[in-house]
DNA sequence: AAGTGATATTTGCAAATGCATTTAAATCTG
DNA sequence: CAGATTTAAATGCATTTGCAAATATCACTT
């Protein structure tokens, strides 16, 4: 049997690493999230704090675990940052009915109250990352990361 | 004078979050880097140290502070991760000639082979996620990128 | 040219992260 | 249906991270 794995076709320095797309949405990631951290951190908030209150704004009631998956988190790191949201009074557990293992999480008024203020800090850097490309093509782009996500989702989620 | 901001045309819940181009990237680079990761610490590569390694492969002497924004990296942890690969000798360190407070950093042979046993796993995870996507889209999805790099760009690097 | 402020990198340290383990409950298997 | 296996979430703990401060050097000002 062959272990060996397959030479890829081109090398980075042939491709240069302003081609490479994943080099490229890593820095555009980094800045997103970056600058959204310091616009937030005022109001208390982490990066998965943030993802969670915004995940369940438009999601009623995941599954940890589902949670975990949307917010791009540790299941570890999102149960302490669920800790700290609960504690604030900004999210509520609920075991789930059907399965009393797993636990459901809903976002409350004062959490989706705070959602609302942060929403236009990531709108806006969303806004800024876009800035200059025309619909159409904002469109095609949104398109071709939905087939992406498709393609490198390991569960049905 | 006015401290409020805007509010964004949309709300997430209208955009929703699979229109959400952040979210988007957010997930499909989690999944990326955490595959990367996975494959990579077994040749004892943490993502800062792996990211050294694949810009200097094609940027030769970048000086430190360009490196960290080339890697999306904090420099305090780039600058630790750089202790871990020129203990292994897989890069050297140089005081810039014109500057004295300012290092370059470069891939040594060891670094160089290395790197050649990362890329393919690399290049694996981006066919993964370009999988079933047609050449031309996938070139005009690099080109959308390059816009929003260019738009995010806080410094001329 | 001395003094002031800016810049490049490193280090200290508290907080955050993520792997491994634990606990509890569900599902599968013979 | 008892025992073994899997799954969900939380916790322990060592490592990693990133902000703030320190250090060293440079650039600018008067």
């Amino acid at each position: 049997m062959n272990d060996e794995i397959p030479t890829p076709a081109q090398r980075l320095g042939e491709i240069g690493l302003t081609n490479f797309a994943p080099y490229l949405m890593n820095r555009i990631m980094g800045r997103y999230n970056a600058s959204l951290r310091a616009d937030l951190s005022e109001m208390g908030l982490t990066t998965p704090k943030m993802r969670a209150l915004a995940v369940l704004s438009v999601i009623d009631g995941p599954l940890i675990r589902e949670l975990a998956v949307y917010t791009v988190t540790d299941p570890s790191t999102l149960s302490r940052a669920l800790d700290q949201l609960q504690a604030d009074g900004l999210v509520r557990r609920e075991t789930d009915a059907a399965d009393s293992r797993a636990t459901r999480v809903f976002i409350t008024d004062p959490g989706r109250a705070l959602f609302e203020e942060m929403w236009p800090h990531m709108a806006m850097a969303q806004a800024r990352m876009f800035r200059g490309i025309p619909e159409e093509e904002r469109r095609a782009f949104v398109g071709t990361l939905q087939k992406m996500l498709a393609n490198i989702r390991k569960h049905e989620i």
